[in-house]
DNA sequence: GTAATCCCTATTAAGTCGATAGGAATAATA
DNA sequence: TATTATTCCTATCGACTTAATAGGGATTAC
């Protein structure tokens, strides 16, 4: 299941993209238009900013802004952030790689195989599809 | 992420299928090679004998062993079952349907735009895998 | 200088997950 | 019949995670 921190900031992300002017979005703005709790989105939008999808300006008339175009925001680096691995299980994650204390050989595996296709298929998703794809 | 129930889940019905025969095989057996915890395999196997995947054999000599062909068994059917949705959000789920309680409009959604891919881009590796193909 | 806003850290309540415990029921076999 | 090996069932526990809340600091517009 995918959580609330990233279903809120997808939600976040595609409100300021739909705003489509570079003005400066307020937490409290985003969080009412999409019932969203306003001090959990402000943890999120954080976030967001840390990893350099947001802008942020502070103060009277502040709020956070995107700082590249919708079109070149992939859905692989929202995903990343917010949610953390893309892989189901971390002996397939291409950016999180652990090996299974359980599983002796990968190559034999019976999880590990369907699971390579599964990630797969999920990040082909992602990669086809930007912020300005899903605000659409 | 895949919870363990799924994974050891999948590793021992992959167990059973590559002994071939259809003899029972035991839990105990099954853990050790695995390396599973016996208890907790135990009450998985008892889910999946429930939901008609497993036949079971009591007492001396008893054990697990499968009902059907491996080359009848969909992943689809078996994650439901272990994982429970296949979909990441229950508002794009198709047989756990919920609507969500923040999101007014799904078809103006972005999370549910791109769930719905995300979903069935899954959802056709788990049709397109049987028991018999991650076994072998 | 005041109000509005972002920034940061800490805390909490509830839920979930993986594992464990203990014994009942059943079947093989000596 | 007694013993042993196995599945069956329910209950419980500790650790962890998640979503949310709290409170105040820093900054900016006016």
């Amino acid at each position: 299941m995918l959580s609330k921190k990233t279903k809120y900031g997808l939600k976040a992300l595609t409100y300021i993209a739909r705003k489509g002017n570079n003005e400066p979005v307020q937490i409290g703005e985003i969080a009412k238009n999409e019932h969203i709790s306003q001090k959990f989105l402000e943890s999120i939008l954080l976030t967001l900013r840390k990893s350099g999808f947001l802008g942020s300006k502070k103060g009277k008339h502040g709020g956070y802004y995107l700082i590249k175009k919708p079109s070149d925001i992939l859905m692989t680096d929202v995903m990343r952030v917010l949610e953390g691995p893309i892989a189901l299980v971390s002996c397939v994650s291409l950016n999180f790689y652990e090996k299974c204390d359980d599983c002796p050989d990968e190559a034999s595996c019976s999880v590990n195989k369907l699971m390579i296709q599964v990630r797969d298929s999920t990040l082909n998703v992602f990669k086809n599809n930007t912020l300005e794809d899903i605000s659409r």
